[in-house]
DNA sequence: GTCCAGTCGT
DNA sequence: ACGACTGGAC
């Protein structure tokens, strides 16, 4: 049944996906104790290895540096070999530096506590959180990949789960949820369920202990959650953005038919090669106005820093070829504008290079 | 070939 | 805030 009531609340969540974890988890070496140390290698070997090619690995490396003590005094040379195949080799390097760390302070088991965690090399939020929860049972939220899928499923959410907003939403819900009593299990099986039936392109949503209180589930968008921001690279460009003048109206040229910002009004402009030199902005460019700073914009992959031209014609027929009008100062604030085009509007009214037209 | 994952270095 | 690390999944 989905959401039979509509009050239900995100703390209502803990005890069913509790008792569905305690039934259906994966029996991994790593859940067999609570040793600080055996939480701690396995957290850090499960960044970058699935689960099951981690079982292996954990135990070999169990059995060749069985405590704290003995992964301290350790060669480089053994640490490397019992990490061999899994790669990312800084962590295993972290591994033993951080033993070192802590037998050079006479300590004989990690610290209690996320802060001290968090300041030991290779470990940062999610590590911490997760040793400080399993190992030490303290109520902290260990947030990994599963859990921003889980709970931007949950949550239905369209903020960006990879920017800082996105991010704090999920946090807020995930320890709305975290239960006192069990946090270490509670954030294994926040992983767990992501790992097998809350994956990223497949998901089982009627066998799930969350399913009364998922939003996406409800409205059918589990798969187009999470939501990422663009990744890809932006690459800056120069340009030239050309205002011209005559009397109180300036012109703005219309977009073609099709492609970007297909039939806008906009101040003529050129980038390229993300916007083509045009006979407008190569008239402003070979004319001797003067630069009036740059105005700043970005669509898509491009960052663009445009140097205004402002250009004052006393014959506005010159541009009566051109597609575009010369727009009145009340036309110019009605126009619906790209962003750069808005930006350079604001300037020229606050600087009164066009007389602002009465508030409607 | 492209995307993804925690942490570190910048 | 962004790329490097590094190997696996797709």
């Amino acid at each position: 049944m989905v959401h039979s009531s509509p009050n239900i609340t995100l703390e209502e969540g803990a005890a069913p996906l509790l008792r569905w974890y305690d039934a259906c988890r994966r029996p991994f070496p790593w859940r067999e104790t609570n040793d600080p140390y055996a939480v701690w290698i396995s957290e850090v070997m499960l960044q970058q290895t699935q689960a099951a090619r981690g079982v292996e690995y954990h135990r070999r490396w169990m059995r060749i540096f069985p405590t704290l003590r003995s992964l301290a005094e350790a060669e480089d040379d053994d640490v490397l070999k019992a990490w061999e195949g899994l790669g990312y080799y800084s962590r295993a390097r972290n591994l033993l530096r951080a033993a070192r760390l802590l037998q050079a302070r006479g300590l004989a088991t990690l610290p209690a506590s996320f802060e001290e965690l968090r300041a030991l090399p290779g470990i940062g939020p999610y590590t911490a959180a997760a040793v400080a929860s399993i190992a030490f049972g303290l109520p902290v939220p260990a947030l990994d990949a599963n859990g921003k899928r889980v709970f931007s499923r949950l949550l239905d959410l369209e903020e960006p789960v990879d920017r800082r907003a996105g991010e704090k939403s999920v946090l807020r819900a995930f320890v709305q949820m975290l239960p006192a009593d069990r946090p270490g299990d509670f954030n294994s099986a926040i992983m767990e369920l992501g790992a097998t039936l809350c994956a990223p392109t497949s998901t089982l949503c009627g066998e799930c202990p969350l399913e009364f209180l998922c939003l996406a589930r409800l409205r059918g968008s589990a798969l187009e959650r999470p939501v990422l921001s663009r990744q890809t690279k932006s690459e800056s460009l120069e340009g030239i953005l050309a205002v011209f003048v005559s009397g109180d109206r300036v012109f703005l040229r219309r977009r073609p038919p099709a492609g970007l910002w297909a039939n806008f009004e906009e101040f003529p402009w050129s980038a390229p090669p993300a916007e083509q030199e045009s006979p407008l902005t190569e008239l402003a460019r070979r004319s001797n106005a003067d630069c009036d700073g740059e105005v700043r914009c970005s669509f898509t992959k491009w960052r663009l820093r445009l140097a205004v031209r402002i250009v004052r014609l006393h014959a506005p027929g010159d541009l009566e070829n051109m597609n575009g009008r010369w727009a009145s100062p009340s036309e110019l604030a009605a126009a619906t504008l790209p962003a750069g085009s808005r930006k350079m509007r604001e300037r020229l009214f606050g600087e009164g290079t066009i007389p602002p037209p009465p508030p409607s």
